[in-house]
RNA sequence: GGGAGCAUAGCUCAGCUGGUUCAGAGCACCUGCCUUACAAGCAGGGGGUCACAGGUUCGAAUCCUGUUGCUCCCA
């Protein structure tokens, strides 16, 4: 069988997925086995794939791919979320490039266009992540406006209301001027700008050439003051108490009153009271019960409300008044000033927090459940430190504001009546019945009642995405819900704990009773060589695709797991795809090693290939129960490099060079035998990380019947670990390592032989390495002797000293300065365990076992230094 | 302004309940090698006062306090 010297994923891996994809491997239905559940944290219909998602859904295949192997029913559960907000930009947009405008089109027309666009581009990242490898069931790939999904998020809505949980209220929201849509605290970014503070002074009413001062960092909002207020301990205005202050331009007379809130401090220690449009001024203006002037449109502009400048934009007229103002000679100065400015997380337009009527679901009693269901560990976070982070949240946690003033997404089912009261209900039909109830009026049509504009908020739907993919809502007792729910793990970024995570769990204590999963591993976030966040509008982000294509996914996800321990940022840089690629390499060259090997039936076994056979088979069960370790803790790239150093290190560069006849040489039968079936072994264990290569290695190990796959093959179990052999081989190892190093001091050829001589007068050296000791350092005499021959180089390993005669090629001086400097050493390790020992009150409070392993320090070290001595003597 | 977390080799990080797997790993770097699986490789090597200052202890990277620096969350 040819086999190219290097390894070349593309073909091979579209192979095997395709392969993977006609025998149905991913395919889930509920069994008799112990189900594995991942939902995917559903990408944005707009998206396509970048880094974050290679990450998250490398690891949720890892994850899902090794829990197959070790036998359980296992099920990821793909789909896309429709994000309302984000979706409905892109049409917008996509229809004014058309000449369209959003508001010539009726909502029926707009959502045909939208539907359009999602089936066109929606499903474009689910295509992707079958480039990495993604083993999702793809036959149950759910949307969040699929109708029976669409019917859940309904049913949840009208039955949260009959509880009570979901009212309408006039709220202080981060409105979006642009968008036209209030958004959640957590879709509003704050960031540092550069902007100025201004002094302006409003005079004092009924009074002569007397005026307050207050610093604002937003002129145009003084349209809108309904007060001035300072702190009522501040001296300075105790003369103005109980005094009227005129707005300036527009002279409306405002009361001067006092407040705790004020921070004497900043600026003038004044401050302007706008309850309209800044939400501690809105509390400020319930406590002391002040009107609200809206001075805003919905798009930004002045209203009429204003007085001045109406239609005109919010940030051109803070120009404009500030020049009314100063010709008015109301500006007392101007400085520069840094404020935390909000801008939409979608349209990154200014935030202008505003009063509208929204719909609302009470947190008061969810919250505490879900919360202590994280901080009991029956739902665990890993890493652990996010535990705090959301018990924060969750103890401060506010109303969830889920109306959007948008028409993508479950609309709300609440119908009005004619009198402005409303009813909600699951169709229109329903919704008339309510409405005659309600209003005693029997003649009420449908006509005559007006559904509800909005749309739900997304995380309205995706909080119930691990319940309601498995139709959990609508059929509470179907055989998948029972079957799957609650999940196992879920892998998703810390900055959607609140409101995807919590949320989740809220609405899975609430309609399952139950956790939605028992795990959340939260991952990092993907970052570039300048530490900033790898995203597209930076445009520092490579494409997963081009990666894919350059390294192999495989070489991409070993890439991504290497440098991503659970929580922490991942700063990304190609070289790591690299490293992924060269491991490619490395185990397809073992594979050309092996299959090189021709077998001879008629050879029985050496003793080396024996001994190396028990050596790596403690070996491999050694480091199976480490990796096992590591995944339960979810330490994921501790896992991988686990493996890989198993592989690179002991399995390809020792055992192999163990077993390895020499050149052009047979094998013999048991050996190929075992070593195929040790070869095998790894690949079960490699292949979460690296889907495709194991595949195709495994494939040509042995000859395999179709649809047999490594991805439903079973992991190795953990077998007995022999530590004697493990201890001997580290010994034998040393010994390996001092003679190359002398070799290579000495400039003598691996295949020139050479002799060994052995002094080990208790008798105590393990002869099990013996044989390979021989073959590897190419030895052709080996000799246990009691004096030290002539013109050799030695080295000590465990007390037991070790020659090889080195004729002419002897440097005394070399050696004698090596032995001198290893004494030295030696000694002054001796005396700092020596120091130890002799303190007393070490003796007195140190534990045993502690007390144990300094003896055999001090009783190593002191042989150790009679055998240095007595070799520098002979010497001189 | 309030809260949380972090600081260990050039880089990314391991180091659980204090004591030889306590100073580690991978990558990078340096020196030899195109040795008949692999130069995408092999054999070696250098490199850290464990941020700083105190304290507890026989003993501290590990526990406590403070300082500095960074990150995140909330206001």
């Amino acid at each position: 069988m040819e086999i190219p010297a290097k390894y070349d994923p593309r073909g091979i891996e579209d192979k095997w997925y395709s392969y993977w994809l006609e025998n149905s491997f991913f395919r889930s239905v509920p069994d008799e086995r112990e189900p594995y559940v991942i939902v995917i944290p559903p990408p944005n219909v707009t998206g396509v794939l970048h880094m974050g998602h290679m990450l998250n859904n490398t690891i949720q295949d890892v994850l899902v791919r090794r829990a197959r192997i070790q036998g359980k029913n296992a099920c990821w559960l793909p789909g896309t979320d429709h994000a309302s907000i984000a979706t409905e930009a892109k049409v917008v947009g996509k229809l004014k490039e058309q000449g369209i405008e959003k508001t010539s089109l009726t909502r029926e027309e707009f959502l045909k266009h939208a539907w359009e666009w999602k089936e066109k581009h929606g499903g474009i990242i689910l295509e992707q992540l079958k480039k990495l490898g993604a083993s999702c069931d793809w036959d149950r790939t759910k949307f969040t406006m699929d109708p029976a999904m669409y019917e859940s998020v309904i049913d949840v809505f009208i039955d949260l209301y009959k509880k009570g949980l979901i009212y309408r209220g006039v709220r202080m929201v981060n409105w979006d001027p642009k968008a036209l849509t209030a958004l959640s605290d957590e879709e509003v970014i704050y960031k540092e700008e550069n902007s100025k503070l201004y002094y302006l002074r409003y005079p004092v009413e009924g009074e002569h050439d007397k005026w307050v001062t207050i610093a604002t960092t937003r002129p145009e909002t003084i349209l809108g003051d309904t007060a001035v207020c300072f702190h009522p301990e501040d001296a300075r205005y105790h003369n103005l108490k109980g005094k009227r202050v005129l707005v300036p331009l527009i002279n409306r007379s405002i009361p001067l009153i006092e407040d705790e809130y004020v921070d004497r401090e900043f600026g003038t220690g004044c401050l302007k009271i706008t309850p309209a449009h800044d939400i501690n001024d809105y509390n400020i203006g319930i406590k002391h019960n002040l009107e609200s002037i809206d001075i805003f449109n919905d798009n930004g502009t002045m209203s009429e409300k204003a007085q001045l400048y109406i239609g005109k934009d919010r940030f051109d007229v803070r120009k404009l008044i500030m020049k009314d103002l100063e010709t008015g000679g109301y500006v007392v100065k101007v400085e520069d000033y840094v404020n935390n400015v909000g801008r939409s997380e979608r349209t990154d337009e200014v935030i202008e927090p505003k009063l509208s009527m929204q719909w609302f679901m009470k947190m008061d009693q969810m919250a505490p459940k879900a919360l202590e269901v994280v901080m009991d560990d029956t739902i665990r976070f890993h890493p652990e430190k996010f535990k705090n982070t959301y018990r924060h949240w969750m103890e401060n946690v506010r109303d969830w504001c889920i109306s959007r003033q948008l028409w993508w997404g479950q609309r709300i089912p609440a119908y009005y009546l004619p009198d402005g009261r409303f009813v909600v209900a699951k169709s229109i039909e329903k919704a008339v019945e309510e409405a005659r109830a309600l209003s005693g009026n029997s003649l009420l049509k449908a006509d005559d009642l007006r559904q509800d504009e909005d749309v739900l908020d997304t995380w309205f739907s995706s909080w119930l995405w691990p319940i309601s993919v498995f139709d959990g809502i609508r059929n509470p007792e179907n055989p998948d819900i029972k079957y799957y729910y609650p999940t196992n793990d879920l892998i998703t970024a810390p900055e959607i704990l609140f409101f995807w995570v919590a949320r989740m769990i809220m609405a899975g204590l609430e309609y399952q009773k139950d956790i939605p999963f028992k795990n959340v591993y939260l991952t990092g976030i993907v970052r570039d060589k300048l530490g900033r966040k790898m995203s597209k509008s930076l445009g520092n982000s490579p494409d997963p695709l081009d990666l894919i294509a350059k390294h192999g996914a495989d070489g991409v996800r070993v890439g991504m797991l290497l440098a991503s321990p659970a929580g922490n940022d991942l700063p990304f840089d190609e070289s790591l795809c690299e490293q992924g690629r060269n491991f490619s390499n490395k185990i397809w060259n073992a594979l050309r090693l092996v299959k090189g090997w021709t077998v001879d039936s008629s050879l029985t076994q050496p003793e080396y290939a024996s001994v190396a056979t028990q050596w790596f088979e403690s070996r491999l069960n050694e480091s199976l129960s480490e990796i096992e370790d590591y995944f339960e803790r979810y330490k994921l790239s501790d896992a991988l490099m686990s493996t890989y150093k198993l592989i690179w290190d002991d399995f390809c560069s020792w055992y192999l060079e163990m077993i390895k006849p020499a050149y052009q040489q047979p094998i013999d039968p048991e050996t190929i035998y075992q070593v195929t079936g040790f070869f095998d072994r790894l690949m079960k264990i490699l292949h979460p990380f690296m889907p495709f290569i194991t595949e195709e290695i495994w494939q040509r190990l042995n000859e395999r019947n179709k649809g047999e796959s490594i991805m439903i093959s079973l992991l190795p179990e953990i077998e007995h670990v022999n530590t004697g052999i493990l201890d001997e081989f580290k010994s034998a190892s040393q010994v390996i390592q001092e003679i190359r190093n002398i070799r290579k001091s000495k400039g003598i050829p691996q295949k020139d032989a050479i002799e060994l001589y052995v002094i080990d007068i208790e008798g105590k050296v393990s002869h099990t390495f013996d044989s390979l000791i021989i073959k590897l350092c190419n030895i052709d005499s080996l000799k246990f002797v009691t004096e030290k021959p002539n013109s050799s180089a030695g080295f000590i390993v465990e007390s037991i000293e070790y020659f090889i005669p080195l004729g002419e090629k002897i440097d005394y001086l070399a050696e004698l300065e090596k032995l001198k400097t290893e004494l030295e050493y030696t000694e002054g390790f001796l005396s700092s365990v020596m120091k130890k020992l002799g303190n007393e009150r070490f003796m007195a409070n140190a534990k045993p076992e502690v007390i144990e392993v300094e003896q055999k320090k001090k009783a190593d070290a002191e042989s150790k230094i009679a055998i240095l001595k007595q070799q520098i003597d002979s010497l001189k």
